[in-house]
DNA sequence: CGCCCTTTTGAAGAAAATCAAGGGCAGTGG
DNA sequence: CCACTGCCCTTGATTTTCTTCAAAAGGGCG
């Protein structure tokens, strides 16, 4: 159960055999919680370890000079971060815990080795952060209008949910709040409550507290132009 | 002069020894040539070819289902897209001439022999992929306010064109067009250009048809944040 | 129970979009 | 050589979207 979630990750994006993957599930891992609200990581960091989600959601964020926060991705179990230590190069961003999370820490030469002795292994990384680059593409593309944004959002949520297997996927109790939605998309709490009440008028979504369930799958896709 | 700025590009990112340097010289690039305002490359497409910008500028972008068009990068001499083609993926955008280019084209597997034949090169084209990745975060964090996410595209800009050695990179006569910093900014032509006349206003800059001077390098990195 | 964080809603104001029109400049063709 | 055309820049007036400020209500937890 504990890292599961991100040999399943690493496991879909690539074949790759079974050696392979058993190389994964021996990796020296060292565990650790980080509390909610604590970083996971820092802006400017030049780490030796890579970070593996193993429980609770994180974001990547960066503080503008205002103060204001400006969140770039979501990390959930299975996700990881830091792999800019294998280019030796300092975090351009901070990862913050939104929940409670449980990380595990793989020194960059344990990532390094496996990565030359099981070149697949290497491409899962590779399409990892080509799914990264993906998503901050998207958020780009869909940044005109809240409504846009926001179901996109959710949207995008919902389906990495799906890859953890949940049962439903359509009412789900999420962990982030109106603002980290804005943080997120770079709208105010305010207007994200209110595009949400909107969301709801147009009955696309039913809120109650934070629990949230889908209503009309795709029509959400198709407003988010998932 | 021909693939050099691209040597230059990747030798910048590592150290590599002569031998690779000597690899990527010799790799067998076919070029051709790409009219202003046509694709490159169009999303969906699956290549087999990375693509190195030789001459002219270019843009990553995506349409809109309302049909107006994100840019979300440009391209100069010695940048490179395509990488996708490693790891067999289709492209998630397009890429469009800004000015007529020359494009050379490298089948992705001389690419790849390259990387396994010296670990260096593979290192420089995570490094290359890295820094689109913090751009594209940059992007979204400076997408708060016109006059931030201007000075900061120009900044960014001219880094890059400092980065391919002009004598002068304060006094630039530009390709894009205001309709383009729109498309990559996410703001309008017309707010474009209003945003650059505060700009010359606040003794920024100075524009003369679409040759920009920056008269305040100093402050304009410091109202960028860059 | 009381506190803090989050959600919700209202009213006013700022930022950016939209609509519209005029002008400059370069290329094209008579 | 000059008129025509298309593209881009520029500016004004108006409307929409989003923010800001403010206040009240709900919900979880020590």
């Amino acid at each position: 159960m504990n890292d599961s979630a991100f040999i399943k990750n690493i496991a879909s994006l690539v074949d790759c055999n079974r050696d392979a993957l058993q190389s994964l599930r021996s990796m020296k891992i060292e565990s650790s919680t980080t509390g909610r609200g604590y970083d996971i990581s820092k802006s400017g960091y030049r780490s030796e370890f890579i970070c593996i989600m193993l429980e609770g959601w994180a974001a990547r964020y960066s503080l503008r000079s205002d103060g204001s926060r400006r969140i770039t991705g979501f990390l959930l179990p299975g996700d990881f971060c830091g792999i800019h230590a294998v280019c030796q190069s300092a975090m351009d961003h901070s990862i913050g815990a939104i929940t409670s999370c449980v990380v595990g820490r793989v020194h960059v030469n344990v990532v390094q080795k496996i990565i030359d002795d099981y070149p697949e292994i290497g491409r899962a990384f590779w399409q990892a952060k080509l799914r990264d680059e993906i998503s901050l593409r998207a958020w780009l593309v869909v940044a005109d209008d809240a409504l846009h944004s926001i179901s996109y959002l959710l949207c995008e949520i919902f389906e990495k949910l799906g890859a953890l297997k949940r049962k439903r996927t359509d009412f789900v109790t999420l962990p982030i709040t109106q603002t980290h939605i804005g943080d997120a998309l770079g709208l105010t709490a305010v207007h994200v409550n209110r595009t949400l009440r909107r969301m709801r008028e147009m009955g696309l979504i039913d809120t109650k507290g934070r629990a949230l369930r889908v209503l009309d799958v795709a029509r959400l896709k198709n407003v988010a132009g998932f």
